[in-house]
DNA sequence: TATTGTTATACTCTATAACTATA
DNA sequence: TATAGTTATAGAGTATAACAATA
């Protein structure tokens, strides 16, 4: 056991403050997003995620990779996404076990309608109370932290398990 | 409409770059907190807050309002924490509506077991990788923001349905 | 044999509304 | 009448493990 792992008063104070100010602005952002597009913040990134994508469609392990998620999680916002008419599927050409995923209109209509929302709502808690240097600091601060946890992926879905021999029958041992 | 809420591209990348480490880390304690103690971050939430008590003791209203939590919801996991025997309830004195929950010894022998491992890995996860300035850094842009949040604060319990006058069964109108 | 996506299942968490007891 | 806490209920979300189809 090392015995430098510890946090000092500063840094103490300082993951306090990154804590709470990201808990209350996820607060803040999900009641937004549920009130204006009945949408839960997983949802929102996988639309906005799409949104971004240039070709427009993305394989559905991308996606899942992406914002971290389980695969059957993902398959499960998926489902509820194209129920409303906010995605559609389409099979891959170049692998037939693939599915990529792309925004309906109604989807991009969605966003657009919301969008503009969550970005006033994030200038107005986060920016607006934010000092001149502000972003610049938290660039600073923060960048690296970024591009370390980025380098340590911790992988959505996990390898999965891997084909097991056969379904061992959960019963009695003979 | 005003035409200034938006964020211009310094401020989206600062914003980004906040949300990715934000969810990041809390991945990694969410998962952490759940293999070294089998405790949710809110589970962790509550025993750290009552381990930083003063008296020891809070009322449930009290906590749950600090945590940004439904009452119906807090007293869930108070019954989680408690069937674990990691707390303990006890009725308030001066107001007999009131309870009162402390640490249990087993609670806090959890806590301290767990806590090192949690201060560690945010030390190696965002100080280890933070340049010498992050942390005022951090201050400086963050602290007014959470100043700032908690002014408005998004109340735990929005203010309760008030008493509705009788229940009205919910048959076919006759 | 490995990978992609789906599904069944089981479980955790959450909020709403109604309820009891106390103020 | 209002407040503190509980509970029933119902629903959303999640992960695991198994599955079929394809590579």
């Amino acid at each position: 056991m090392r015995g430098d792992e510890r946090l000092d008063a500063e840094q103490l104070a300082a993951y306090f403050t990154l804590s709470e100010v990201g808990s209350l602005l996820e607060q803040a952002v999900t009641q937004q997003l549920r009130d204006e597009g009945d949408l839960s913040p997983i949802q929102f990134k996988i639309l906005a995620g799409l949104d971004a994508t240039p070709g427009g469609a993305q394989r559905m392990t991308d996606i899942a990779d992406r914002i971290v998620y389980s695969r059957s999680g993902f398959s499960y916002q998926a489902g509820q996404l194209e129920q409303r008419g906010l995605i559609a599927r389409s099979p891959a050409k170049d692998d037939e076990r693939s599915t990529l995923i792309h925004l309906t209109d109604a989807g991009r209509d969605l966003l657009n309608r919301v969008m503009p929302e969550h970005v006033a709502l994030v200038k107005r808690l986060l920016f607006d109370a934010m000092p001149p240097t502000g972003m610049q600091d938290l660039q600073r601060a923060l960048g690296p932290v970024r591009d370390r946890l980025r380098e340590a992926p911790p992988r959505s879905a996990r390898p999965r398990a891997r084909q097991v021999y056969k379904k061992q029958p959960p019963e009695a041992s003979p």
